[in-house]
DNA sequence: TTTATTTCTTGAACTACTTCATATTTATTG
DNA sequence: CAATAAATATGAAGTAGTTCAAGAAATAAA
């Protein structure tokens, strides 16, 4: 069943007891979506955080000149949403679309906040989650602020080997930032060296 | 008291009782740091989180080339770490250096998880400082990816114009991901437009 | 209050990356 | 398994931003 994998993952972080895992899990409902499917839209709050079961996802946004920037991309076992739409509670700017067909397990804001006031756990298990988020972010921009497009592509694929095979190309191009076309450069003119 | 300015602080997130509040802001021991001196360094771990009394400080990394790179200020009332080294206990990469004389109160690692374990609000106050923190850098990473140097320039100006006056030029380019001559260049065509 | 050091400015040449246009390959659908 | 759409590739021209070098201005030190 779906929600001992999101059982498992949150053991990774703090240990619960049976009844402490069944009580957070019951909080979760589980969700299936077509590729293509989009599950957040800007001006819409996002009223759910989502975690992957199975399947990958996008989050995006549309700049003024029409071209896609992606903020996230999800596979088994990440988060996702506008989070900056699920913490304030305020309309999303992001759109997160189902890559594949998948399944994710969702907790509305409401219940997320009885969650971590029911039990410090949670509240731990939250923190954890932003803090880890937030390292993560940390490096993210600290690396695109000190590497070029081509070294920026070649840590991708070596810190998420995984990820590359299950993400077009134009999403990856607009992730690391640069366009889909110098994306193909580069991959061209790597295989050609090697 | 300085540490008054802490409780004020962290009351707009959680409301703590007196005894409460004098438990947390005893955990920090205040700390001078003069002009140009070093909070932290690459290869020591960053043991300590800072939240800023008075003055204003920069971490920033140096590159493969020798190029510094900004990663965050932090004036009155902001918090400054080398975040990975803080809450992984493994050495730093960043500098963080004061850009003013400064004041500021610190917290030591294991304090800081003791009180966390503590009480359920500590908690809760750190979840909501990671959370803020998180949806700030998203914030930053997806301008960053949709907007030009110029406009980063004029987004920043109009998002901390009291950062402004007391960030040399050359940090706030690295910042923002540009050099300081290109921003020289940005600064002194706007100033002849108007 | 001169001297040294750091920061900012400006010009000119350069380059990493973009844009646009079109062809090719790969995936999706009836 | 055609037919259509979506994603990738490639050339050629363009540009946003960099680099280098040298001078001017501001800040700190003596």
């Amino acid at each position: 069943m779906s929600k001992n994998q999101l059982i498992d993952y949150v053991q990774n972080f703090v240990s619960l007891e049976d009844d402490e895992a069944e009580q957070f899990v019951s909080a979760f409902e589980e969700v299936k979506v077509k590729k293509r499917q989009f599950i957040v839209q800007p001006n819409f709050t996002n009223r759910h955080r989502s975690f992957v079961v199975k399947g990958a996802f996008r989050s995006y946004a549309i700049a003024n000149d029409g071209q896609e920037h992606t903020l996230q991309f999800a596979i088994e076992n990440w988060w996702i949403s506008d989070f900056n739409s699920y913490i304030y509670q305020h309309p999303a700017t992001l759109f997160i679309v189902a890559l594949e067909d998948s399944t994710i397990l969702q907790i509305e804001y409401n219940t997320e906040q009885e969650l971590k006031k029911a039990n410090h756990k949670f509240e731990t298990f939250f923190r954890i989650m932003a803090e880890k988020g937030l390292a993560f972010e940390h490096r993210r921009i600290l690396f695109n602020l000190t590497h070029s497009a081509e070294a920026r592509y070649e840590s991708f694929l070596s810190n998420f080997p995984n990820f590359v095979q299950r993400v077009p190309q134009y999403a990856l191009a607009s992730y690391l930032g640069m366009t889909t076309e110098y994306l193909s450069r580069i991959r061209n003119n790597r295989t050609d060296k090697s």
